[in-house]
DNA sequence: TCTATATACATAAGACTTTCAGGTATCCTC
DNA sequence: GAGGATACCTGAAAGTCTTATGTATATAGA
C-alpha cells in the first residue's frame, strides 16, 4: 500500500524546484507533476506552495518566466533557470549536502540503552 | 577558514532533539551543546528554538523534565525520552531517510545544458 | 449531456517553526 | 570588577508551509 507522501521541510522547495528546472524549462504544473512522478509521490508540492516559490525565484532573479503554449495548446507560464539561479543551485546543492552530512553525524550516534 | 553554521530546515529540530536525549538525559543548555560539537558548530540550536521544542516535545509526552543539579552544582532541567519518545524517535528517523531518499532522486537527476 | 478528472493559474487565512534580540542569574577566571 | 561560560526564559518578526477557495478550459466516460 501506499505511504503517505512526505510534508516539506521548510527550506528545501526553493532547490527542489531549481533543480527541476535545471533539467528543462518548464511551467508551474509541469514542475509539480516531474516531482511527483520522479519521487514516486513522496513529494506532492502543493500549489499554495508551489506558485509563490516560483514568484519568489524569479524575484530574486533566478528563474524567468514567459507565457507559452503547451504541447496541448494551453496556455501556461514557462519558467527557465538564469545563469544566476544555476549558481544559486550549485550553492543549495552543497548546502544539502552539508546537511545531511551534519544530521547524520547526529543521527548515527549510538544510542543508549 | 570555518564556514557559517546551516540554517535549520523548519521541521528537523525535533528529531534531532530526541536523538540527542536518546545517547543520554541531558539538560537543554546540554542539549544545545552536544548539537553544536556533534556536528562541528554546523548545528548551533538557538535558545529561542530550542526551550520552546523542549516544551512542545514535553507537551506531546515524548520527552519528561525534572530540576537538578549539574556536575558543577548549577541548576538544570534534565530531560529525558519517553518510551512514547523513543517510538516517536524511531518513526522520524524513518522520515528523515525517507525524505533524503526522495531528495536523492530529484538532486540526482540529470541537468541539461 | 452531464459529470468528474486533469490541466493550469492564483490568492488568502491560518498554523507553525525558526531567527534575532532581549532579559535574569550564577560561577569562574583574569 | 569585567568578561565569558553556564543555564533558563520570552516576545517580536520573518518566513514557509498546508488547506481552502476561486477561475477557466479540455477531455473522457456514463
Amino acid at each position: 500500500m501506499a505511504e503517505r507522501s512526505l510534508e516539506l521541510l521548510k527550506g528545501t522547495l526553493d532547490v527542489l524546484i531549481l533543480k527541476t528546472l535545471s533539467t528543462a524549462p518548464m511551467h508551474g504544473y509541469g514542475v509539480s507533476r516531474w516531482l511527483r512522478e520522479t519521487t514516486g509521490e513522496d513529494f506532492k508540492v502543493e500549489e499554495g506552495a508551489l506558485y509563490p516559490a516560483l514568484r519568489r525565484l524569479e524575484k530574486k532573479g533566478l528563474v524567468e518566466s514567459e507565457w507559452g503554449e503547451t504541447d496541448t495548446g494551453r496556455e501556461a507560464k514557462f519558467y527557465r533557470l538564469t545563469a544566476q539561479g544555476r549558481g544559486a543551485l550549485e550553492t543549495e546543492l552543497r548546502t544539502w549536502h552539508r546537511y545531511v552530512q551534519a544530521m547524520g553525524k547526529v543521527l548515527g550516534a549510538p544510542s543508549r540503552g
